[in-house]
Formats: C-alpha cells, sequence, structure tokens
DNA sequence: GGTGTAGGCCTATGCCGTAGGCCTACGGCG
DNA sequence: CGCCGTAGGCCTACGGCATAGGCCTACACC
C-alpha cells in the first residue's frame, strides 16, 4: 500500500509518501519502544523514523504525553478477552493473567502505565469487564472497592515487586551474599537460597504473580462469604 | 552555624560560605524535592538554591542518579524501627505501616524508588528486620520469599493502585459516571457510590491500604499453619 | 483561476545532564 | 619564606530534549 503517486485517501499527498496518521505515529512509536527501549522514543527519534519532521507529529498527537497515552492504551486494547470461565475467581484469574500476557510482550509499557495518573479508554473497558465479574459473583460494591485496592496494579498484570530481583548468576548471588552476611544475614541467607543453585533454584516471576494473585483471589472470596453469611443471618 | 569566615572544618573555605557536602547537597535535593515537586529536582535548580555552580555538585555526587538514591536512601533511613510488637504479623504490620508513615511524607519518593532498579542501603535494613519477623515466626525460606513477593512495593508502605483515584469532588465523579454509564456501567455505578456522597462516602487511602495489607497478612499467615501442619505430620 | 486548508517543513527558545578545563586559596613541606 | 599539590569551587560548551510559531506547497472545491 501507498505507492507515493497514489493519493487514495486524503492524506498521501507529499513527497516520499509519507502519509501519516495517528496510528502510524503510535505504532511507530510502539515498535521504537519495542526495540530499542523507552527511552528511544523521542519525538525526533520517532520523526526520523518515519521519515519526517518532528514538528510533523505534533498533527496527530498532543504532545509527548499524548503520544504515550496512546501507546499504553493500543497495548491494553490487545488483551485477549476472556470468553468463559466457572466462578469468579477462575473469571478473575483468566482475565488478569491475560492482561500480564500481553503486558509482558512490552515491558515498556508498565512503566508508562505507572506514571500516568488517568487511566485510557482500554483501561477502562478492562477494569470495567472485571467489576462485572466481581458483581454478578454477589460482591457488594463496598467489598467491590476494596477488591479494586487489594488486587490493584495487578489488573494489569504487572507484578509489584520492591525490585527487579535480576535473576542474578550465582556467582552474583553469592558476592552479594558474602558481603552482606555480617549486617543483614536474613536478607544473604535468602539471597543464597533464591539463586539458581540454591535450596529454591531460582525464581520464577510469573509463579510469584501466580502465587501472590491466588492468595488475594482466595482473600477476596472469604471475605466475600462473611459478607454473604452476615447478610443471611 | 557557618559564618562565612571560619574554616572550622576544612570544607568552608571559598567565598561566600557555601561549604558543601553530601549531606547538605541531599539535604536541600530532598527539600526542594518536597517543596516543589520531582521535577524542580534539577541539577541546576539545586545549585541555584544551596548558591553554587552546577558543577560544583558533581564533587559530592555521582551524577543525577546517584543523587536520586541518596535522596530515598535518606528518607528511607527516617523510617522509625518498630520496638516491641506481639506475633509476627503484629510487627510486620507495625513496620510497614511505619514505612509507609515516613514515605507519606514525601510522595516524591515513592516515584524515585519505583524507577530505580537497585536497592539502597537503608532498603536493604528495612528488609532485613522484616525478613527477620517472619524467618522468627517460623517461615521457611520458600515461604519467606513468597511473602516478598506477596507483599511487594507494599514493604516500603506503596499503595499499588491502579490509579491515584484522585479524589474527585462528588459532582466530578457524577459527571464522570454519567459519561461511562452506557460503555461502563460497572465503573459508573462503582464511582458513583466511592464518590463524596455515594453510598460509601468517600474512598480512604489508609483504610485501604491496611485493608490489602491485613489480607495479604492473613492469607501468609494462612500458608504458614498449613506448612507448620503439614510438617508435623 | 482563486481560495481555503491540510499536511508537511524550518527555525528558534529554553530547558536538561554533564564532560573538560581553569582558577584560586589553602595545607604541608623544603 | 617560597613552592607546590590539590581540594573545592567556577566557566564554557556540547548534544539532546519538548515544543511554540510561522511558512510553504499542493490538493479539493468552487
Amino acid at each position: 500500500m501507498a505507492t507515493p503517486s497514489s493519493a487514495g485517501t486524503p492524506g498521501t499527498r507529499r513527497r516520499g509518501g509519507a502519509g501519516l496518521s495517528r496510528e502510524r505515529v503510535v505504532a511507530a512509536a510502539i515498535d521504537l519502544a519495542d526495540a530499542e527501549g523507552l527511552d528511544a522514543v523521542s519525538m525526533r527519534r520517532l520523526a526520523t523514523g518515519l521519515g519526517v519532521d518532528p514538528m510533523s507529529l505534533y498533527r496527530y498527537v498532543d504532545g509527548k504525553d499524548d503520544l504515550l497515552a496512546a501507546m499504553v492504551d493500543a497495548i491494553v486494547a490487545r488483551i485477549e478477552p476472556v470468553t468463559d470461565a466457572g466462578d469468579w475467581r477462575a473469571g478473575a484469574r483468566a482475565t488478569i493473567l491475560a492482561a500480564r500476557a500481553t503486558m509482558l510482550q512490552h515491558p515498556w509499557a508498565a512503566a508508562v502505565r505507572k506514571a500516568r495518573t488517568d487511566p485510557t479508554p482500554a483501561e477502562l473497558t478492562h477494569l470495567d469487564t472485571l467489576l462485572g465479574m466481581l458483581r454478578d459473583a454477589g460482591f457488594d460494591l463496598a467489598l467491590t472497592h476494596h477488591a479494586i485496592h487489594v488486587l490493584g496494579s495487578r489488573i494489569l498484570g504487572f507484578s509489584q515487586d520492591l525490585y527487579d530481583d535480576g535473576a542474578a548468576t550465582p556467582e552474583e548471588a553469592a558476592a552479594t551474599a558474602r558481603m552482606l552476611a555480617t549486617s543483614h544475614p536474613r536478607l544473604a541467607e535468602l539471597a543464597v537460597a533464591v539463586s539458581h543453585d540454591g535450596a529454591l533454584g531460582g525464581c520464577d516471576d510469573d509463579a510469584e504473580f501466580t502465587f501472590a494473585l491466588d492468595l488475594a483471589l482466595e482473600g477476596l472470596e472469604r471475605r466475600r462469604r462473611d459478607a454473604e453469611r452476615s447478610r443471611s443471618a
């Protein structure tokens, strides 16, 4: 598509067959972020990649902030909807894991999302379906509200780790542990155990995510049952 | 302190009574961030505030990144240690809430922390004491590790909300709700309920934090008992 | 043919972090 | 006393950033 001379849509009319559009700009930004990391996404770099002047982008995005928002919105919109699941827990679990699967393909998206303060449309939709599952399962409004806070950013599949853990090599872990051994014995002990050849044999981020997720869902289910019981009493 | 002419320590020797030091630089940066937000903290701005040339700061901090790390380290170091508490749950709870109380006084600190990838010394200490509580209560290494992931950044008192919630005015909430009513009914319903004059009467961030924290601690305690039981069997 | 305007381009401003070098006054030493 | 090494500042400059404001051209339509 888009041989320079064809002027199919109003848009492909300039030299060099530019033919920009908001979608093209956002898609290019996503590709750039995927390929070279979020830091590579500057208006200049992006424009260069599109063979276009930096200022031209401003016709399609309302500044860099808008661009970033559009980028995560596009990613979130790709989350596969969960078709059918059993009880609310299975549904919520599947929905959240689907979100995680999508987000993991674009590591920068989490960083952008965390830096933003208000939700994009696709995020609202995602949240709404999750809310529907809770409400349909009998969560009252108060508990639903609590649930959102309990799950927090895990709703979009973000792990909430304090550190990135780094999956250090055993040697590194051992070195760290030795360094900390006297001042921070508990930490050293754990660092060794988690290192690849330690007692725990590495740290599986996905496993930790689901462990924490299931713990949260379990707790919420208990609260739900409590509320149900006290209502019927 | 610091009359310009007195050259007590080697350091106060230049014109203008500058007398820089790493501590002074970091403290000034913290004050600046507190007063005008993190964005105001640029090397230039900071230097101006200290009555000094921007490049002079580089004698004391190893670039901006180092400065930011030093800032959060200083804040984390201010967390009040928990003296005595009953069981592990009470201890962990108190420790985490103490962290939260301190961090809440410097909203920028959470943002900086989240952006960083490796821990500062004070953070390691904080983490180590928490680990001690778990281990002393009989958590084995595997469960301790899980616990760290379950609690995640909550360990430093960060709420893990998807959005900042913003505590919008009732009018705003109502407007949002009306806008979303058809496309996102569940969300609209909840937005109204949470708004200040809705059924739930506002959203208390601290209450939500402790609700989620207690849910997590409760879940971990259950896992601990399960492990204990299966060990003794 | 004339005109309105969409869709590019160009220039310039004011930030930013920081590399590299300079200048000066002090402490220590011959 | 005079010298010098060096700590602790300063100055200049570079390359990058987001983006404001204006310009220029080619098409669409009348």
